[in-house]
DNA sequence: CTGTTAGCGCATTCAT
DNA sequence: ATGAATGCGCTAACAG
C-alpha cells in the first residue's frame, strides 16, 4: 500500500494535482462531472490529504495550543471538555501540552507549540513569572489565561475571584452559626489560588466579628494527601473542640481533611462541618455529598477558546485584554451543618 | 516582527540554509566556530525552526496519536500520564483527539491522526466494532489497543483479564462470609467491561456455592448517577435485607451506589460492603476509602506506547500482537466489612 | 566542512 | 472550468 497523494489521485481522475486541490477546498468551483470523477478516485484511492503539507502551504494549522501544568490536577477535564467544544464548533482543533509539573518543561511547552505553528495558546493555572512573561513576549502570538492571571501584562485572563469567592464561603458557614473556622489553605506564595483564598476568608472572619487565629489555618499543595496533613497538624495544636467547621483551599483537600477528621472520630457534618472549592465531579460523588464553592470550569474553558479565536481572527497577537472575573457558586450539600444553637 | 526561517539565520550568520539545517540536527557536523555564528544568529533572530516543515520533508511527525472515547472518564487522566511519560523518553509527542462519546467521531479520529501523520495510533477503550477494525484495516499505521481488546483480528492489546479479576472480587467478598452479592453491572452488551466482569461474579458464586439470583443484579453506564439508580432499583426489589454487599462494576457506581444505600439509611460498611472496580484516585479520596480492584492505568499505557513504538521502529504496521493481560490487584480499604457470624 | 539542487504534498497565482 | 508553474520551510543527496 504506497504514499497516495493529491498526484495519485490526480493521475487516476485524469486531471491536474490543481483540480485535486480544489475539490478538496472549494468542491463548487470545479465542474460537477470532473468532481465527480475526482471524488471517486479519492475514495478508490482511499486518500486521505496530508493536513501537514496544507498546514505548510497555508502557513496556519488550524489548531490552538492548550498548555497545562499537569494532567493529574483533576480538573483538567472539565476545562478541556470546554476548550476542545468550541474549538470544535470553530473548526479548530487543541494542541495539548502536559508540563508535568515541571516549570522548565512548562516553559518549552510554548516554544513546542509555536513551532507546531498554533493560532494562539492558552495557558492553565500556575503563576505567570517574568520568565513566562518574557517568552509570551517573543511569541508572537495571542496568549490567554485560564484560571490564572497575569499582574504584569494585560493579558486576557478568564477566573473567578477568589477572594470574594473564599469570603463568601467563609460566611456562609459564619450565617450557619460557625465561629470557629478552621482553613487548610493553598500555599501562601501561590497568588492565584493560595493567598487569595486566605485573604478572602481571612475578611470574612473579621467582617462578620470573628476572630482570626493562626492556629487553626495550616497549608497544603491543593492536593488529597496534604489536606490530610495540614488537617492533622491543626488538629494537634487546638484539638477536637477547636473548631467546628473548617474550609478548604479545593475540594481534594477538603477531603483528604475529611479523612483525617474521620480518623480522629470527628464525624461530617455532625461534629464539624467542611467546605470544599472547585465543584469537581468528586465534590458530588462523595457521601455526603461536599459542600462547595464551584468554579464554572467549562464556562471559562469556552470563553477563553473564544477569546482568543476572536484575537486569532482579528488578526494580532494582543487579546481582548483584562481579567474577567466569572461568577462562582456555592453549591450546597451535604458537609455543612447549621449549628443549632 | 517577521517571519524568521532557516533562510533569515542564513543569510545573518552568512551561511546557506544547509549548514543552519546542519546545525539544528547533528551540531557536530559543522566546524566549531561556523556553528556558534549560526547559534548566535538564531538566538539573536529567535529563531523556532518549524516542526510542520520539517515534517513534510522528513516524512514523519514523531508523534503518536492517542484516541480516546470521551476525556470525561476519569480514568483517562491516569492512562494519559503513562503515555505521555514514555512518549517523551522516546522523543515522541501524543496527539490526542476525543471522540466525545460518539462513534462517528471516534472513526473521525482515525482519519484526523492519520492525516496528521502520526507513526501510530493508542486506541482506547470502547469495542472494536466492524467499521473500526475496517476503518484500522485502510490506515497502514499501527494501531494498539488499551483497556479493549479486538476479538476479531490480533490486534495488541493491554488490559486486565476482567472476568478474572471481577471473579477475585466476588470471591473476595465470599471469602468474608457474603453471600447475598448485589451486582451493579456495566452494560450487557459492552464486551470488554459490562458482561466480562457479571461473568467473574457468576462464575465466582456458583464456583463457591452461592446462588445467582437476577433480582440482585442491575446494569448502568459505568458512572455515578446510573451506580445510584441501578442501585435503587436492586432496593425496590429484594429490600435492604435482600444483600450485605454490592460489587459495582465501576468506583464511580460504587460510590452512586454508597449514596443510595446511605439515603435508604444503610451505612457502609457496618449494614452493608461495597467494592468497586479500577482504583481511581477518587477512591483513595472518599471516607471511608473505596475498597476497589486496581487496573493498573499507567502500567497499561506505558506498555501501550513501548509496543507501538517497537512496531514503529520496525517499520510495519503489525504490532507486537496478542492480548496482552495485566494482573489486577484487589486494593483493601473501609468499604468491606468481614460478616462476624 | 559547506554550498547547491531538488524535492516533501499541497494551495495558489496566473494563463488558457 | 482547468492546467502549469511557483512557493511554504526544511532536509537530503550530491558536489566541491
Amino acid at each position: 500500500m504506497k504514499k497516495v497523494t493529491i498526484r495519485t489521485v490526480a493521475n487516476r481522475a485524469g486531471v491536474s494535482p490543481a483540480t485535486v486541490s480544489r475539490v478538496l477546498n472549494d468542491p463548487l468551483k470545479v465542474g460537477a462531472d470532473t468532481r465527480r470523477k475526482v471524488q471517486q478516485a479519492m475514495a478508490e484511492l482511499d486518500f486521505q490529504p496530508s493536513a501537514i503539507a496544507r498546514g505548510l502551504s497555508m502557513q496556519h494549522m488550524d489548531t490552538i495550543g492548550l498548555l497545562v501544568p499537569g494532567i493529574n490536577g483533576l480538573f483538567f477535564n472539565e476545562l478541556y471538555q470546554g476548550i476542545d467544544e468550541v474549538a470544535g464548533e470553530h473548526g479548530m482543533k487543541v494542541l495539548l501540552f502536559d508540563a508535568q509539573l515541571d516549570h522548565h518543561r512548562a516553559l518549552d511547552g510554548f516554544t513546542f507549540l509555536k513551532q507546531h505553528h498554533v493560532a494562539g495558546i492558552i495557558f492553565t493555572s500556575g503563576s505567570i513569572t517574568d520568565d513566562y512573561q518574557a517568552m509570551i513576549d517573543r511569541l508572537g502570538i495571542p496568549v490567554v489565561l485560564a484560571l490564572t492571571h497575569s499582574r504584569m501584562r494585560p493579558l486576557s485572563a478568564f477566573r473567578t475571584d477568589d477572594v470574594k469567592a473564599a469570603f463568601d464561603a467563609t460566611a456562609y458557614l459564619m450565617a450557619r452559626g460557625h465561629n470557629r473556622i478552621a482553613m487548610v489553605s493553598g500555599p501562601p506564595e501561590n497568588e492565584v489560588a493560595g493567598a487569595t483564598r486566605l485573604q478572602g476568608y481571612r475578611q470574612a472572619l473579621t467582617r462578620y466579628g470573628a476572630e482570626y487565629v493562626e492556629e487553626l489555618v495550616d497549608f497544603g499543595d491543593f492536593h488529597f494527601h496534604e489536606g490530610y496533613r495540614a488537617m492533622e497538624r491543626i488538629l494537634a495544636r487546638v484539638g477536637k473542640e477547636g473548631f467546628t467547621a473548617v474550609f478548604a483551599a479545593s475540594d481534594e483537600m477538603a477531603l483528604g481533611a475529611i479523612r483525617c477528621l474521620a480518623e480522629h472520630g470527628l464525624r461530617v457534618p455532625e461534629d464539624v462541618s467542611v467546605m470544599g472549592y472547585d465543584n469537581l465531579y468528586v465534590a458530588e460523588m462523595v457521601t455526603p455529598g461536599l459542600t462547595t464553592v464551584a468554579q464554572p470550569f467549562q464556562h471559562i474553558g469556552r470563553l477563553a477558546v473564544e477569546c482568543l479565536l476572536q484575537a486569532i481572527a482579528a488578526g494580532q497577537t494582543e487579546t481582548c485584554g483584562g481579567i474577567h472575573l466569572l461568577p462562582h457558586q456555592i453549591i450546597e450539600r451535604g458537609t455543612v451543618k447549621a449549628l443549632s444553637q
